[in-house]
RNA sequence: GGUCGGUUCGUCUAGGGGUUAGGACACGUCCCUUUCACGGAUGAAACACGGGUUCGAUUCCCGUACCGACUACCA
């Protein structure tokens, strides 16, 4: 028989969604639609202590903004809610509860203080790993050391206790990981992980396996700092009897940092000057900020298809896909195995791909919104002029306007390197010469026309036009470089071109 | 330290027993051009190391080195 492919994401509010935990949605997302399945969301809000408000709808709306939002989730239930697991805190202490019954798991109530203790008394005998293990449990406050009826008493009396999953002595885990292939761990290796914590919510580990089991999920698709637990969770489902529906796994390589080594963190981010999170952050309660893919100027599908690539390829050389197109390339066989340097170069190359592609209509707004900005209320045939000019040449949206906005706003100050050494005595010839052909100029006025005249009047005063381009450009717009002048001009139009010009020759020193 | 995972140009990667080891980003040069970009062309640039298997290993096996993750009543 085979199953409905159901997947789910499954984040901590503990902060902003991390790009890495992006991506990890990203792959659940694609692999879902690809198999026709479905891609939940479930918050893993089990820690108390590390929960921060704002966190869950940063999650929701992150996705939102990639249209990479879940079929099922807390915000649109399906039938295997509720999605947040401090919801279901109810239902996980009857699973630890079997699996002590069963003899997998058994009650400890060892304070921390004595934990503690006894890493110390471990690390001091040079035991190389101090764990809480089939070793060192026979020596520790619990139900397998103490007696049936104080076991009972010191429940009976409220005593704090957890529940570890008792790991056996000796046994071959093994998984078969979609990415890496058989992986096997001893048994011997692995520790007597609590399953219930003493404030009665469930650690990741038993809240995961019961969730998952619960909401159907087919495939477990995470980062690969989950593979030494991935032992301990094949355990679980054996313990509880779920062999024959256990997920398959997928462990996803990490982002890296781009510089050195290690996971990429919100100090990178920091410390090199680009977003790790996709969205702005800030946290009310500490004052804590972070930057995101979104207000730096990325557009969605640009950041999506950048992510993508972070560790898959579709096995040609094609590097520009629609999400739709993502759905239909992608395959975990094409994941890669090893971690992934994060490289900001090439996300702003995604970035102006897209930006190219896009229509000028569809840029306006941003033209019209950055501008408004500036106290200028511009058109929508404005900003889509403006969109024209500058879009085959910017990385972000915000740079249309940036490095167009002297078509609106007049320039009343002069590069001053350009005027040193372009503003000679041809340039004003030419220029004064030019401002008059314009005042007498009424037919249509473009581009291709404006070239014509410009060098019929350099012909007609002996100028050579190259030479003294620069400076003409200087006097419309301020800057030595730019778009294409004359479009500018076309834009401008005659008497607005004639206007500069003049207030440029009565501004700008003639150097000799 | 232990367990697990990984290792092809600076970066993302394709490939895989016999290849001039391919592409993309970034970088250099040239062309286009009124500038700056875009675009086009082109260049430099990689199989971590040592054994083994083999007629032949970058590819398969073993070891070493290096990198990473994990090693909490956090996820």
């Amino acid at each position: 028989m085979s199953r409905e492919v159901r997947v789910r994401f499954a984040p901590s509010p503990t902060g902003p969604l991390h790009i890495g935990g992006v991506r990890t949605a990203l792959y659940n997302y694609l692999f879902a639609r690809k198999m026709g399945g479905k891609f939940l969301l479930r918050i893993e809000d089990t820690d108390q202590a590390r929960f921060v408000p704002g966190a869950e709808s940063y999650i929701q709306e992150s996705l939102a903004w990639l249209g990479i939002s879940p079929d099922e989730s807390p915000w649109n239930p399906g039938n295997c809610g509720p999605y947040r697991q401090s919801e279901r805190k109810d239902s996980y202490m009857q699973y630890a509860l079997d699996l002590v019954e069963a003899g997998h798991a058994y009650y400890a109530f060892d304070t921390a203080e004595e934990l503690e203790a006894m890493r110390e008394r471990l690390t001091a005998a040079r035991v190389v790993q101090p764990q809480y293990n089939s070793i060192t449990r026979t020596q520790m406050k619990n139900s397998l050391t103490l007696s049936e009826d104080e076991v009972k008493s010191r429940l009976a009396s409220g005593e704090p206790y957890v529940i570890r999953v008792k790991i056996p002595l000796k046994e071959d885990v093994r998984l078969n990981d979609m990415i890496r292939g058989w992986v096997m761990v001893h048994s011997s290796t692995l520790d007597d992980k609590v399953l219930m914590k003493s404030d009665g919510m469930p650690t990741y580990h038993l809240a995961n396996i019961v969730d998952d089991h619960l909401m159907k999920i087919t495939h477990v698709i995470r980062g690969e700092e989950w593979l030494p637990s991935a032992p301990l969770h094949v355990l679980l489902y054996k313990f509880f009897g779920w062999e024959d529906t256990m997920p398959e796994f997928a462990h996803l390589p990490l982002l890296l940092k781009p510089d050195g080594n290690g996971k990429l963190s919100k100090r990178d981010g920091d410390k090199l000057g680009f977003p790790v999170f996709p969205l702005n952050w800030e946290n009310k309660a500490d004052g804590e900020t972070a930057a995101g893919f979104r207000e730096a100027g990325y557009l969605p599908d640009a950041f999506l298809n950048f992510l993508a690539f972070l560790g898959w390829n579709p096995g040609d050389d094609r590097e520009l896909f629609s999400l739709e197109e993502l759905i239909a390339a992608f395959s975990m066989e094409r994941i890669g195995k090893s971690g992934t340097k994060f490289d900001i170069a090439k996300a702003k190359w995604f970035n102006e791909q897209y930006l190219k592609a896009m229509s000028t209509a569809a840029l306006a707004p941003f033209v019209i919104s950055d501008a408004s900005k500036d106290g200028e209320i511009i058109l929508q045939d404005t900003a889509e002029a403006l969109a024209a000019l500058m879009k085959e040449r910017v990385t972000f949206p915000a740079e249309i306007w940036q490095g167009s906005k002297f078509v609106v706003v007049a320039p009343t100050e002069f590069d001053q390197d350009v005027a040193s050494k372009r503003w000679n005595a041809d340039a004003v010839t030419l220029l004064t010469a030019f401002a008059q052909t314009l005042e007498g100029f009424t037919t249509n006025f473009d581009a291709e026309t404006a070239k014509t005249l410009l060098g019929e009047t350099a012909d007609a005063n002996e100028i050579k036009l190259g030479k003294s381009m620069q400076a003409v450009r200087l006097a419309v717009t301020g800057a030595g470089a730019g778009p294409d002048l004359m479009e500018i001009f076309a834009i401008l139009g005659t008497e607005e071109v004639a206007k500069r010009i003049r207030f440029a020759l009565a501004t700008l020193e003639v150097i000799s």
